[in-house]
DNA sequence: TCCAAAACTAGACAAGCGTTGAGTTCGAGC
DNA sequence: GCTCGAACTCAACGCTTGTCTAGTTTTGGA
Protein backbone atom coordinates (compact mmCIF):
# COMPACT_ATOMS: atom_id res chain seq x y z
CA UNK A 1 0.00 0.00 0.00
CA UNK A 2 2.64 2.86 1.42
CA UNK A 3 4.81 3.82 -1.75
CA UNK A 4 8.21 3.88 -1.06
CA UNK A 5 8.47 6.94 0.94
CA UNK A 6 11.01 8.60 -1.43
CA UNK A 7 12.26 11.95 0.78
CA UNK A 8 12.97 13.33 -2.26
CA UNK A 9 12.91 17.17 -1.57
CA UNK A 10 14.98 17.94 -4.84
CA UNK A 11 13.85 17.32 -8.18
CA UNK A 12 13.38 14.17 -9.08
CA UNK A 13 15.21 14.15 -12.41
CA UNK A 14 18.76 13.99 -13.78
CA UNK A 15 21.30 12.52 -11.99
CA UNK A 16 22.87 15.18 -9.62
CA UNK A 17 26.43 13.74 -9.41
CA UNK A 18 25.99 12.00 -6.15
CA UNK A 19 22.35 12.53 -4.43
CA UNK A 20 20.83 10.16 -2.13
CA UNK A 21 22.17 6.75 -2.84
CA UNK A 22 18.66 5.03 -2.76
CA UNK A 23 18.15 7.56 -5.43
CA UNK A 24 21.00 5.78 -7.61
CA UNK A 25 19.77 2.19 -6.82
CA UNK A 26 16.42 3.40 -7.71
CA UNK A 27 17.61 4.54 -11.22
CA UNK A 28 20.07 1.68 -12.03
CA UNK A 29 16.69 -0.50 -11.35
CA UNK A 30 14.53 1.32 -13.39
CA UNK A 31 17.11 1.41 -16.76
CA UNK A 32 17.67 -1.91 -16.03
CA UNK A 33 14.18 -2.91 -15.91
CA UNK A 34 13.41 -1.12 -19.01
CA UNK A 35 16.01 -2.71 -21.20
CA UNK A 36 15.08 -6.43 -19.90
CA UNK A 37 11.22 -5.00 -20.25
CA UNK A 38 12.37 -3.89 -23.69
CA UNK A 39 13.89 -7.14 -25.03
CA UNK A 40 11.83 -10.02 -23.00
CA UNK A 41 8.45 -8.58 -22.51
CA UNK A 42 6.84 -8.45 -19.56
CA UNK A 43 6.20 -12.07 -18.11
CA UNK A 44 9.96 -12.94 -19.58
CA UNK A 45 11.43 -10.75 -17.73
CA UNK A 46 11.52 -11.40 -13.79
CA UNK A 47 12.26 -9.80 -11.08
CA UNK A 48 15.02 -12.10 -10.53
CA UNK A 49 16.59 -11.43 -13.85
CA UNK A 50 16.48 -7.33 -13.36
CA UNK A 51 18.14 -7.90 -9.88
CA UNK A 52 20.48 -9.77 -11.41
CA UNK A 53 21.36 -7.67 -14.25
CA UNK A 54 21.06 -4.60 -11.46
CA UNK A 55 23.47 -5.94 -9.53
CA UNK A 56 20.72 -5.82 -7.08
CA UNK A 57 18.97 -8.39 -4.49
CA UNK A 58 15.55 -9.44 -5.86
CA UNK A 59 14.03 -7.87 -2.50
CA UNK A 60 15.28 -4.38 -3.18
CA UNK A 61 12.89 -4.00 -6.06
CA UNK A 62 10.02 -4.81 -4.19
CA UNK A 63 11.13 -2.47 -1.63
CA UNK A 64 11.17 0.31 -3.94
CA UNK A 65 8.83 -0.16 -6.75
CA UNK A 66 6.26 -2.73 -4.87
CA UNK A 67 5.22 -5.04 -7.06
CA UNK A 68 6.65 -6.12 -10.19
CA UNK A 69 3.47 -4.42 -12.03
CA UNK A 70 4.56 -1.06 -10.28
CA UNK A 71 7.68 -1.74 -11.63
CA UNK A 72 6.63 -1.84 -14.78
CA UNK A 73 3.81 0.95 -14.85
CA UNK A 74 7.54 3.18 -13.47
CA UNK A 75 9.77 2.16 -16.34
CA UNK A 76 7.27 2.94 -19.14
CA UNK A 77 5.80 6.41 -17.84
CA UNK A 78 7.45 8.81 -20.41
CA UNK A 79 6.46 12.55 -21.80
CA UNK A 80 7.19 13.26 -25.56
CA UNK A 81 7.93 16.86 -26.32
CA UNK A 82 5.23 16.92 -28.80
CA UNK A 83 4.12 20.23 -28.60
CA UNK A 84 7.90 21.64 -29.14
CA UNK A 85 7.72 19.94 -32.24
CA UNK A 86 4.99 21.53 -33.95
CA UNK A 87 4.59 24.65 -35.99
CA UNK A 88 2.02 26.44 -37.93
CA UNK A 89 3.01 24.42 -40.99
CA UNK A 90 1.72 21.04 -40.61
CA UNK A 91 4.06 19.80 -43.36
CA UNK A 92 7.42 20.82 -41.32
CA UNK A 93 5.78 19.69 -37.91
CA UNK A 94 4.89 16.04 -39.52
CA UNK A 95 8.56 15.82 -40.89
CA UNK A 96 10.22 17.31 -37.26
CA UNK A 97 7.70 14.61 -35.96
CA UNK A 98 9.16 11.49 -38.77
CA UNK A 99 12.58 12.64 -37.88
CA UNK A 100 12.08 13.00 -33.84
CA UNK A 101 10.75 9.78 -33.19
CA UNK A 102 12.93 7.78 -36.04
CA UNK A 103 16.04 9.00 -34.32
CA UNK A 104 15.47 8.72 -30.82
CA UNK A 105 14.06 5.16 -31.56
CA UNK A 106 17.68 4.64 -33.43
CA UNK A 107 19.56 6.31 -30.35
CA UNK A 108 17.23 4.39 -27.41
CA UNK A 109 15.27 1.18 -28.53
CA UNK A 110 14.59 1.09 -24.85
CA UNK A 111 12.98 4.00 -24.56
CA UNK A 112 9.42 3.59 -22.52
CA UNK A 113 8.08 4.35 -25.77
CA UNK A 114 9.22 1.54 -27.77
CA UNK A 115 9.13 -1.46 -24.66
CA UNK A 116 4.99 0.23 -24.09
CA UNK A 117 4.66 -0.56 -27.75
CA UNK A 118 6.03 -3.90 -27.32
CA UNK A 119 4.19 -5.42 -24.58
CA UNK A 120 0.89 -3.37 -25.59
CA UNK A 121 0.22 -5.92 -27.97
CA UNK A 122 -0.31 -8.87 -25.58
CA UNK A 123 -1.22 -7.00 -21.86
CA UNK A 124 -4.56 -5.14 -22.35
CA UNK A 125 -3.40 -2.94 -19.39
CA UNK A 126 -0.28 -1.97 -20.87
CA UNK A 127 -2.57 -1.27 -24.26
CA UNK A 128 -4.65 1.00 -22.11
CA UNK A 129 -1.84 3.18 -20.81
CA UNK A 130 -0.33 2.94 -24.38
CA UNK A 131 -4.17 4.36 -25.57
CA UNK A 132 -3.95 7.06 -23.20
CA UNK A 133 -0.20 8.45 -23.57
CA UNK A 134 -0.65 8.44 -27.43
CA UNK A 135 -4.20 9.73 -27.63
CA UNK A 136 -3.53 13.03 -25.11
CA UNK A 137 0.02 13.37 -25.98
CA UNK A 138 0.67 13.01 -29.41
CA UNK A 139 -2.81 12.94 -31.21
CA UNK A 140 -4.63 15.74 -29.87
CA UNK A 141 -1.24 17.52 -29.94
CA UNK A 142 -1.22 16.66 -33.73
CA UNK A 143 -4.36 17.41 -34.69
CA UNK A 144 -4.95 20.82 -32.88
CA UNK A 145 -2.74 22.20 -35.43
CA UNK A 146 -4.76 20.90 -38.38
CA UNK A 147 -7.89 22.53 -39.79
CA UNK A 148 -9.93 19.18 -40.70
CA UNK A 149 -13.32 18.05 -39.42
CA UNK A 150 -11.37 14.50 -39.49
CA UNK A 151 -8.21 15.98 -38.11
CA UNK A 152 -8.13 13.53 -35.22
CA UNK A 153 -8.42 10.51 -37.65
CA UNK A 154 -5.93 11.83 -39.72
CA UNK A 155 -3.09 12.39 -37.26
CA UNK A 156 -3.97 8.87 -35.96
CA UNK A 157 -3.51 7.13 -39.45
CA UNK A 158 -0.53 8.72 -39.50
CA UNK A 159 1.01 8.19 -36.34
CA UNK A 160 -0.39 4.42 -36.97
CA UNK A 161 1.67 4.41 -40.41
CA UNK A 162 4.77 6.22 -38.21
CA UNK A 163 4.81 3.88 -35.58
CA UNK A 164 3.83 0.53 -38.17
CA UNK A 165 7.37 1.74 -39.73
CA UNK A 166 9.70 2.54 -36.83
CA UNK A 167 7.95 -1.01 -35.14
CA UNK A 168 9.15 -2.73 -38.00
CA UNK A 169 12.65 -0.99 -39.09
CA UNK A 170 13.82 -0.90 -35.11
CA UNK A 171 12.06 -3.91 -33.36
CA UNK A 172 11.38 -6.43 -35.94
CA UNK A 173 14.29 -5.27 -37.84
CA UNK A 174 12.55 -6.22 -41.30
CA UNK A 175 14.98 -6.76 -44.17
CA UNK A 176 14.93 -3.28 -46.42
CA UNK A 177 13.39 -1.12 -43.79
CA UNK A 178 16.05 -1.74 -40.79
CA UNK A 179 18.77 -2.30 -43.78
CA UNK A 180 18.05 1.51 -45.39
CA UNK A 181 19.10 5.18 -44.50
CA UNK A 182 17.08 6.99 -42.38
CA UNK A 183 17.38 9.52 -45.31
CA UNK A 184 16.03 6.82 -47.24
CA UNK A 185 13.34 6.26 -45.47
CA UNK A 186 12.06 9.83 -44.51
CA UNK A 187 12.09 10.73 -48.12
CA UNK A 188 10.21 7.99 -49.34
CA UNK A 189 7.51 7.89 -46.59
CA UNK A 190 7.38 11.33 -45.61
CA UNK A 191 5.61 12.58 -48.26
CA UNK A 192 2.86 9.66 -48.60
CA UNK A 193 2.50 10.58 -44.54
CA UNK A 194 2.43 14.09 -44.94
CA UNK A 195 -0.63 13.91 -47.39
CA UNK A 196 -2.68 11.92 -44.77
CA UNK A 197 -2.33 14.95 -42.30
CA UNK A 198 -2.29 17.74 -44.71
CA UNK A 199 -4.16 16.39 -48.15
CA UNK A 200 -4.31 19.49 -49.83
CA UNK A 201 -1.51 21.79 -48.98
CA UNK B 1 12.32 -33.62 -35.05
CA UNK B 2 9.62 -35.83 -36.44
CA UNK B 3 6.54 -34.29 -37.38
CA UNK B 4 3.40 -36.01 -35.52
CA UNK B 5 3.02 -38.19 -38.70
CA UNK B 6 -0.50 -37.23 -39.76
CA UNK B 7 -1.68 -40.19 -41.72
CA UNK B 8 -4.01 -37.47 -44.09
CA UNK B 9 -4.21 -38.91 -47.23
CA UNK B 10 -6.63 -36.71 -47.83
CA UNK B 11 -6.34 -33.20 -48.49
CA UNK B 12 -5.03 -31.47 -45.13
CA UNK B 13 -7.46 -28.45 -45.10
CA UNK B 14 -11.40 -27.96 -44.86
CA UNK B 15 -13.23 -29.68 -42.52
CA UNK B 16 -15.17 -33.09 -44.93
CA UNK B 17 -17.90 -33.70 -42.35
CA UNK B 18 -16.12 -36.47 -40.08
CA UNK B 19 -12.65 -37.60 -40.83
CA UNK B 20 -10.73 -39.60 -38.46
CA UNK B 21 -11.29 -38.50 -35.10
CA UNK B 22 -8.02 -37.43 -34.00
CA UNK B 23 -8.03 -34.56 -36.98
CA UNK B 24 -11.11 -33.03 -35.76
CA UNK B 25 -9.58 -32.75 -31.99
CA UNK B 26 -6.18 -32.15 -33.30
CA UNK B 27 -8.01 -29.06 -35.60
CA UNK B 28 -10.00 -28.21 -32.32
CA UNK B 29 -6.87 -27.75 -30.37
CA UNK B 30 -5.27 -25.73 -32.96
CA UNK B 31 -8.45 -23.11 -33.61
CA UNK B 32 -8.18 -22.96 -29.58
CA UNK B 33 -4.74 -22.51 -29.38
CA UNK B 34 -4.56 -19.78 -31.53
CA UNK B 35 -7.24 -17.79 -30.16
CA UNK B 36 -5.42 -18.09 -26.99
CA UNK B 37 -2.19 -17.00 -28.05
CA UNK B 38 -4.02 -14.27 -29.93
CA UNK B 39 -5.54 -12.63 -26.73
CA UNK B 40 -2.67 -13.68 -24.42
CA UNK B 41 0.30 -13.81 -26.48
CA UNK B 42 2.75 -16.77 -26.25
CA UNK B 43 4.09 -17.23 -22.37
CA UNK B 44 0.68 -16.16 -21.09
CA UNK B 45 -1.04 -18.88 -23.15
CA UNK B 46 -0.47 -21.43 -21.36
CA UNK B 47 -1.02 -25.47 -22.40
CA UNK B 48 -3.18 -26.09 -19.53
CA UNK B 49 -5.17 -22.94 -20.29
CA UNK B 50 -5.59 -24.10 -23.79
CA UNK B 51 -6.01 -28.05 -22.95
CA UNK B 52 -9.13 -26.31 -20.90
CA UNK B 53 -10.65 -24.03 -23.14
CA UNK B 54 -10.26 -27.04 -25.71
CA UNK B 55 -12.04 -29.65 -23.78
CA UNK B 56 -8.49 -31.76 -23.82
CA UNK B 57 -6.30 -33.21 -21.37
CA UNK B 58 -3.30 -30.96 -21.18
CA UNK B 59 -1.09 -34.99 -22.28
CA UNK B 60 -3.17 -34.49 -26.08
CA UNK B 61 -2.02 -31.68 -26.96
CA UNK B 62 1.83 -32.58 -26.20
CA UNK B 63 1.11 -35.98 -27.88
CA UNK B 64 -0.19 -34.21 -30.79
CA UNK B 65 2.06 -31.07 -31.21
CA UNK B 66 5.25 -32.17 -28.67
CA UNK B 67 6.22 -29.16 -27.44
CA UNK B 68 4.71 -25.71 -26.64
CA UNK B 69 6.37 -24.62 -29.03
CA UNK B 70 5.79 -26.88 -32.22
CA UNK B 71 2.20 -25.93 -31.00
CA UNK B 72 2.70 -22.45 -31.61
CA UNK B 73 4.86 -22.37 -35.03
CA UNK B 74 1.85 -24.83 -36.37
CA UNK B 75 -0.84 -22.20 -34.76
CA UNK B 76 1.31 -19.36 -36.77
CA UNK B 77 2.03 -21.17 -40.07
CA UNK B 78 -0.55 -19.43 -42.58
CA UNK B 79 0.05 -18.46 -46.51
CA UNK B 80 -1.26 -15.06 -48.14
CA UNK B 81 -2.53 -15.21 -51.06
CA UNK B 82 -1.10 -12.15 -52.56
CA UNK B 83 -0.50 -13.08 -56.17
CA UNK B 84 -4.39 -13.25 -56.62
CA UNK B 85 -4.24 -9.90 -55.63
CA UNK B 86 -1.58 -7.89 -57.46
CA UNK B 87 -2.60 -6.60 -60.96
CA UNK B 88 -0.50 -4.73 -63.92
CA UNK B 89 -1.87 -1.40 -62.33
CA UNK B 90 0.25 -0.79 -59.21
CA UNK B 91 -2.85 1.15 -57.56
CA UNK B 92 -5.27 -1.48 -57.75
CA UNK B 93 -2.97 -4.15 -56.27
CA UNK B 94 -2.07 -1.37 -53.66
CA UNK B 95 -6.39 -1.26 -52.71
CA UNK B 96 -6.56 -5.11 -53.29
CA UNK B 97 -4.06 -5.55 -50.42
CA UNK B 98 -5.45 -2.80 -47.83
CA UNK B 99 -8.76 -4.14 -48.53
CA UNK B 100 -8.19 -8.10 -48.20
CA UNK B 101 -5.48 -7.36 -45.29
CA UNK B 102 -7.66 -5.02 -43.48
CA UNK B 103 -11.28 -6.82 -43.91
CA UNK B 104 -9.78 -10.39 -43.09
CA UNK B 105 -8.31 -8.68 -39.47
CA UNK B 106 -11.68 -7.72 -39.24
CA UNK B 107 -13.10 -11.21 -39.90
CA UNK B 108 -10.58 -12.81 -38.02
CA UNK B 109 -8.88 -11.02 -35.14
CA UNK B 110 -6.85 -14.02 -34.45
CA UNK B 111 -5.61 -14.80 -37.76
CA UNK B 112 -2.22 -16.16 -37.92
CA UNK B 113 -0.35 -13.22 -39.07
CA UNK B 114 -2.50 -11.59 -36.56
CA UNK B 115 -0.71 -14.15 -33.40
CA UNK B 116 2.82 -13.69 -35.05
CA UNK B 117 2.56 -9.97 -35.14
CA UNK B 118 1.48 -10.05 -31.31
CA UNK B 119 4.10 -12.34 -30.28
CA UNK B 120 7.13 -11.12 -32.41
CA UNK B 121 7.15 -7.97 -30.50
CA UNK B 122 8.86 -10.22 -27.82
CA UNK B 123 10.24 -12.87 -29.22
CA UNK B 124 12.64 -13.36 -31.57
CA UNK B 125 11.79 -16.82 -32.76
CA UNK B 126 8.52 -15.48 -33.76
CA UNK B 127 9.65 -12.40 -35.15
CA UNK B 128 12.30 -14.48 -37.40
CA UNK B 129 9.06 -16.47 -39.03
CA UNK B 130 7.49 -13.38 -39.55
CA UNK B 131 10.34 -11.93 -41.18
CA UNK B 132 10.70 -14.69 -43.67
CA UNK B 133 6.88 -14.95 -44.43
CA UNK B 134 6.51 -11.42 -45.40
CA UNK B 135 9.43 -10.85 -46.58
CA UNK B 136 9.08 -14.10 -49.38
CA UNK B 137 5.69 -13.92 -49.70
CA UNK B 138 4.54 -10.55 -49.58
CA UNK B 139 7.05 -7.72 -50.50
CA UNK B 140 8.64 -10.33 -53.33
CA UNK B 141 5.70 -10.40 -54.87
CA UNK B 142 4.25 -6.73 -54.71
CA UNK B 143 7.51 -5.40 -55.58
CA UNK B 144 7.93 -7.60 -58.86
CA UNK B 145 4.83 -5.90 -60.18
CA UNK B 146 6.54 -2.59 -59.49
CA UNK B 147 9.25 -1.10 -61.79
CA UNK B 148 11.59 0.75 -59.65
CA UNK B 149 15.09 0.17 -58.66
CA UNK B 150 14.34 0.81 -54.82
CA UNK B 151 10.55 -1.35 -55.08
CA UNK B 152 11.74 -3.84 -52.47
CA UNK B 153 12.37 -0.95 -49.90
CA UNK B 154 9.12 0.55 -51.27
CA UNK B 155 6.72 -2.48 -50.96
CA UNK B 156 8.21 -2.79 -47.45
CA UNK B 157 7.51 0.66 -46.32
CA UNK B 158 3.94 0.08 -47.99
CA UNK B 159 3.91 -2.82 -46.04
CA UNK B 160 4.89 -1.34 -42.76
CA UNK B 161 2.19 1.47 -42.78
CA UNK B 162 -0.54 -0.87 -43.89
CA UNK B 163 0.67 -3.29 -40.58
CA UNK B 164 1.06 0.07 -38.40
CA UNK B 165 -2.62 0.65 -39.07
CA UNK B 166 -4.11 -2.98 -38.82
CA UNK B 167 -2.72 -2.82 -35.33
CA UNK B 168 -3.96 -0.04 -34.33
CA UNK B 169 -7.17 -0.76 -35.38
CA UNK B 170 -7.44 -4.33 -34.68
CA UNK B 171 -5.10 -5.32 -31.94
CA UNK B 172 -4.15 -2.43 -29.94
CA UNK B 173 -7.82 -0.66 -30.90
CA UNK B 174 -6.69 2.76 -31.00
CA UNK B 175 -9.40 5.90 -30.31
CA UNK B 176 -10.30 6.79 -33.86
CA UNK B 177 -8.49 4.33 -35.58
CA UNK B 178 -10.74 1.91 -34.48
CA UNK B 179 -14.08 3.83 -34.26
CA UNK B 180 -13.86 4.77 -37.91
CA UNK B 181 -15.38 2.76 -40.67
CA UNK B 182 -13.20 0.77 -42.86
CA UNK B 183 -14.02 3.08 -46.38
CA UNK B 184 -12.89 6.07 -43.97
CA UNK B 185 -9.63 4.20 -43.63
CA UNK B 186 -9.68 3.36 -46.74
CA UNK B 187 -10.15 7.21 -48.29
CA UNK B 188 -7.64 8.84 -45.68
CA UNK B 189 -4.87 5.98 -46.10
CA UNK B 190 -4.99 4.78 -49.22
CA UNK B 191 -3.81 7.67 -51.32
CA UNK B 192 -0.46 7.72 -49.32
CA UNK B 193 0.47 4.39 -49.14
CA UNK B 194 -0.24 3.93 -53.25
CA UNK B 195 1.92 6.49 -53.35
CA UNK B 196 4.90 5.03 -51.73
CA UNK B 197 4.50 2.21 -53.74
CA UNK B 198 4.12 4.16 -57.08
CA UNK B 199 5.15 7.51 -56.60
CA UNK B 200 5.02 8.85 -60.59
CA UNK B 201 1.32 7.25 -61.49
C1' DT C 1 -17.38 -60.51 -31.62
C1' DC C 2 -12.78 -59.72 -30.87
C1' DC C 3 -8.53 -57.17 -30.48
C1' DA C 4 -4.69 -54.32 -31.69
C1' DA C 5 -3.99 -49.70 -32.53
C1' DA C 6 -5.33 -45.07 -31.88
C1' DA C 7 -7.04 -41.58 -28.80
C1' DC C 8 -7.24 -39.87 -24.60
C1' DT C 9 -6.53 -39.24 -19.31
C1' DA C 10 -4.52 -39.14 -14.52
C1' DG C 11 -0.92 -38.03 -11.67
C1' DA C 12 3.45 -36.71 -10.60
C1' DC C 13 7.94 -34.28 -11.34
C1' DA C 14 11.49 -30.56 -11.30
C1' DA C 15 12.05 -25.91 -12.28
C1' DG C 16 10.94 -21.28 -12.04
C1' DC C 17 7.89 -17.63 -10.69
C1' DG C 18 6.34 -13.36 -7.52
C1' DT C 19 6.24 -12.30 -3.02
C1' DT C 20 7.17 -12.22 2.07
C1' DG C 21 9.32 -11.25 6.49
C1' DA C 22 13.18 -11.48 9.31
C1' DG C 23 17.81 -10.41 9.46
C1' DT C 24 22.31 -7.67 8.29
C1' DT C 25 25.18 -3.76 6.79
C1' DC C 26 25.89 1.04 6.15
C1' DG C 27 26.18 6.07 7.07
C1' DA C 28 25.11 10.30 9.12
C1' DG C 29 23.89 13.00 13.62
C1' DC C 30 24.44 13.34 18.57
C1' DG D 1 31.96 5.91 19.66
C1' DC D 2 27.28 4.99 19.79
C1' DT D 3 22.68 4.87 17.88
C1' DC D 4 19.01 4.61 14.89
C1' DG D 5 16.86 4.58 10.62
C1' DA D 6 17.59 3.76 5.81
C1' DA D 7 19.43 0.52 2.48
C1' DC D 8 20.07 -3.84 1.41
C1' DT D 9 20.34 -9.23 1.65
C1' DC D 10 18.93 -14.12 2.78
C1' DA D 11 16.11 -17.94 2.88
C1' DA D 12 11.93 -19.62 2.41
C1' DC D 13 6.74 -19.83 1.04
C1' DG D 14 3.00 -21.15 -2.06
C1' DC D 15 1.90 -21.50 -6.62
C1' DT D 16 2.08 -22.34 -11.64
C1' DT D 17 4.48 -23.83 -15.44
C1' DG D 18 5.98 -27.44 -19.27
C1' DT D 19 6.84 -32.05 -19.65
C1' DC D 20 7.03 -37.11 -18.75
C1' DT D 21 5.36 -41.86 -17.79
C1' DA D 22 2.03 -45.11 -17.18
C1' DG D 23 -2.45 -46.26 -17.56
C1' DT D 24 -7.46 -46.34 -19.45
C1' DT D 25 -10.99 -45.77 -22.94
C1' DT D 26 -12.51 -45.70 -27.67
C1' DT D 27 -12.41 -47.07 -32.42
C1' DG D 28 -12.61 -49.66 -36.70
C1' DG D 29 -11.28 -53.58 -39.56
C1' DA D 30 -11.22 -58.85 -39.71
Amino acid sequence: MTQAATPAPTTADSPPQSERKGERTRRRILETARRLFAELGYERATIRGIAAAAEVDKSSILQYFGSKQQLFQAAVHWHAPIAEMTTDDPAQTVQNLMHGMLSSWAADPDSPMAVLLRTSMTSEEAAGLLRHHITTEIVDVIAATVDDPEARLRASLAGAMLMGIAAQRYLLRMPYIADAGLDDVLRLAGPAIREVIAPAS
